[in-house]
DNA sequence: TTCTATTGTTGGACTCAGTACAATATTATG
DNA sequence: CATAATATTGTACTGAGTCCAACAATAGAA
């Protein structure tokens, strides 16, 4: 409840997202995320518990800032891409172009600090939600380019399969510690698993013990 | 409230279960998914509504029985194979087997009867759950039988795009209508996909307009 | 049969996410 | 300064999911 005046003079009030944010973020590391209410959040961000819901539909999405982002800007890349070019190239030269400036500081809460924040099942179902989103937009984009339905199974099995990757990408990332690798080389590896032919990235035979 | 005793003699009372699938299946076509709550559910089924929680876990868990018990067959299958086989192959035939005896009569709820109960995202992320699931016990089966970390890039990759490849066929042969071809046909052509590779499948380059 | 342990069912009280809507404050714009 | 647009808040509500203690039903052993 501390009003804006209390803040030093000249600097810009910070918006109310930016504030619930920060705060969602700090109790989301304190108590875990199941343990944190949306009320703790806006209480700490000194606003009203429906001032939340003006900037986030779900208390998950708080944890998706990032990649919502990166899939909003996917989804422009993709938008802008002309007729005829190599579908499947152009998706992976997309992806990595979102990916390539996601650094250290910019990622998505639920993704480094899931175990600090403990109940991954909780966070793991609001991500889905994201590949979900994925897939619609490279079905969509698959459907244009290659002239079939958003609904044939070749168009959704690949566009499933690409998210499935990148979501991968995402999460080895991730697990393996930010700032080890970029995130670009990740999802180049990743796209080449798909791309390629699992037949060819796993071999024909496994290993015999 | 009906007490076991006005049913048929004779006639074995049907379980709890049962009854409650049946009532939330009624309910979902009559009302959408969203509009029927677990107390909807439960009156109709005779039972309170605590019951509905001895049997599930959360109301979208009805939509996905069948999924539910595919997946689980699917987990003993792929426990059964012995190591030294190729593991592509096999996760390729335990998935076309468990799938092959999905006729027109057991089929998750949520998948055919999407557009009539309304709201399709309601039923996707629960749906999503799955994908995870299943993504999870291929990742471990391929980490078994290649020797890798279930945290592997490849590993991860490889079973987010099997999943997510086993979905769209699910997916299409539902909004195809069931009984136009089995499910297995579709499975075995979602999984050519990924197998052969999305180069391969979609071509290097894209339609013209 | 009767006693007993186990399992299934219920009632009740509770937390919290998410929705709806009207009222008020704030800011921008003329 | 007036007015319109936008941001914020208060209040009241629905419904999912949890917890726990009480109670009923059933099976098995004696």
């Amino acid at each position: 409840m501390i009003p804006a005046s209390q803040n030093a003079v000249g600097r810009p009030r910070a918006s109310s997202r930016a504030v619930i944010e920060d705060a969602a973020a700090e109790l989301f590391l304190e108590n875990t995320y199941a343990l944190t209410t949306i009320e703790h959040i806006t209480q700490r961000a000194g606003v009203s518990r429906n001032t939340f819901f003006n900037y986030f539909d779900a208390k998950s999405d708080v944890l998706w800032v990032e990649l919502d982002a990166a899939i909003d800007r996917l989804s422009r890349e993709l938008q802008a891409v002309p007729r005829g070019r190599p579908a499947l190239e152009e998706i992976r030269a997309a992806t990595i172009r979102v990916v390539s400036d996601i650094g250290v500081d910019r990622v998505p809460l639920a993704l480094t600090q899931d175990d600090v924040m403990g109940t991954a099942e909780e966070t793991r179902v609001s991500g889905l939600a994201r590949l979900a989103r994925r897939s619609d937009l490279i079905a969509d984009f698959l459907a244009g380019h290659l002239l079939r339905s958003p609904n044939d199974l070749l168009v959704l099995s690949a566009a499933n399969a690409l998210s499935g990757a990148i979501s991968a990408a995402w999460t080895v990332w991730a697990r393996d510690g930010i700032g080890r690798h970029p995130l670009a080389e990740y999802m180049a590896e990743a796209f080449d698993v798909v791309s390629n032919g699992l037949e060819f990235a796993l071999g024909t035979t496994s290993v015999a013990e």
